[in-house]
DNA sequence: ATGCCTTACGTTATACGTAATTATT
DNA sequence: AATAATTACGTATAACGTAAGGCAT
């Protein structure tokens, strides 16, 4: 039988041109190189070559088998390629997020739930990316800063942020407990790096200002600390940071500036990521608790 | 490195539910393909099965690899079926064509010119298939009874044929020296097998007849001498058969029934047909002279 | 008990490398 | 002389089959 070892050599022999150096290729001795392409001509029950005394050339038939040889390679590299992504991708959780906050939560919970598994995770602003890479099983959870209604996907709110402009103590706004967008437009801005989405949100909503964005997120602080430059944070940043001494947080009034997270999961993937949904499912719900709870508060 | 003979038992195994079973199929002890399915899992680093104690079943991976192995395999049949057509073609001469006629002169030509290669032909009435054949390459020389000029195509007339009725003897027009189709319109007619194009002249120039197709050559005979039928006979099987004794050829005068035979051949093949081409087109050569010697006959 | 998969072991067969041969540049 | 392909021969590796073990139906 045909094997694909013997296409291989076909395939080098065409590139060197001589049996030898296509063995030296293919680290044989140029004996067995010269067998092993007579046993597939003869398998094969066609002229491959023409077998002169001192060369070994193609024939058309040979060339046309070249054509095919390719093609069979070409596909069986595809095949051990296709077969370790579609491996990899089961001994690992891949997360894909609009925004940084997130991330974090997510992140912290999957190495929680699974912590067997490698986490695989970006920041992607293009909403339609990330839905793509769900669909395509690329993704293992894609979040947005909405909904997308599909019947093949479990769609779970779980997490909110609230946006804050950072400011510092001796700005002229400092003292106002609450901002909005318009009231800071035309100001320069230090931003982190990978905000994700966010940054479709204050170019939208602050289209005169000026941002200069930071590399790393070392670089950011120590150029924070030596400016009066503006920044954003948000209600999880500060949480998780704590408030900086020379900055005032105001919270952004702005509609767009309050954001509640979804996650989206492939129904498919269910079994593998029943604790991930379990989880996420019961943040759902304390969610909806606190926003109603947030909503009789505002009747009284 | 992954060989097509594992993806063959890969896929066996999978039609075979049980590796002892297609162990079986394989001509192969149950271990040896046990151990060649460990090899192919470990050279592809993905787990293809799942190993129970007391069975094998294909993994989701598996079943991808399942698809990619069918696929290689299928294209890997397809390369041995095109190579050794290629093969055959270079020892073979394909002739296909419209009538019987021209495949007994080039037939006769060819064994002449040809005496190592075999020789394929066939007689098909429908043009658009010739021409395909001819441009596919599946044919080496197709006859038409028209010509088609086309920038690769050598196109040589190189035969005529005159159709005749051959009548009883006892018919009334028997003593006709030409006549049209348009006397015999509505008679019955008995008729050869593979007579081509031929069958399409007498559709449309006899709407009214009827047509009794014999299976073969032998029967057609028999019954003719058996009955007062009408049936078609030529100039060409005239020459080859000579009269027979109970029947009178009468030439048809319609020019329906006149045809000049062009051979097409690719301008690719010309250095493997240049024999038969150089044959050809002294033909055309004596056709062209006969005819305007004809013409000569006719103004004097 | 029968059937299935795996591991172990001795054997065979296939494919290798070295060496020799012949021919070409 | 140098390089290239084929043939011949002894060898080594890789795959085989038989046999044995463990587990499930």
């Amino acid at each position: 039988m045909m094997e694909l070892r013997q296409l291989k050599e076909l395939l080098t022999l065409a590139q060197s041109k001589t049996v030898s150096q296509a063995a030296r290729q293919l680290f044989l001795s140029q004996p067995a190189l010269s067998r092993s392409l007579q046993r597939l001509e003869q398998e094969l029950e066609v002229d491959l070559f023409y077998h002169g005394k001192n060369k070994l050339e193609l024939t058309d038939t040979g060339e046309l088998a070249l054509t095919y040889a390719q093609q069979i390679l070409n596909l069986s590299e595809l095949m051990v390629d296709a077969l370790r992504q579609h491996q990899a991708a089961k001994f690992s959780v891949n997360l894909q997020t609009c925004a940084p906050a997130p991330l974090w939560e997510l992140t912290a919970l999957c190495s929680l739930l699974f912590p067997q598994l490698t986490q695989v995770s970006i920041i992607e602003s293009d909403p339609k990316r990330l839905m793509e890479a769900l669909h395509s099983k690329l993704a293992d959870c894609v979040v947005l800063p909405a909904p997308q209604q599909h019947p093949d996907i479990i769609c779970l709110p779980f997490l909110t942020e609230q946006l804050y402009f950072a400011l510092h103590y001796t700005h002229p706004l400092a003292h106002e407990s609450k901002l909005s967008f318009a009231q800071l437009d035309g100001a320069a801005f230090l931003l982190r790096p990978h905000i994700g989405f966010w940054q479709q949100v204050i170019d939208q909503h602050l289209p005169h200002c000026r941002f200069m964005r930071q590399q790393d997120d070392n670089s950011f602080d120590t150029i924070l600390t030596d400016s009066r430059l503006l920044s954003f944070t948000s209600d999880i940043v500060l949480q998780r940071d704590g408030q900086r001494t020379d900055r005032v947080c105001i919270p952004i009034k702005d509609r767009a500036a309050h954001v509640t997270y979804y996650a989206h999961i492939l129904r498919a993937k269910e079994k593998k990521l029943a604790p991930l949904i379990a989880s996420l499912t019961a943040k759902a719900e304390r969610l909806k608790l606190a926003q109603t709870a947030q909503r009789l508060q505002l009747l009284t």
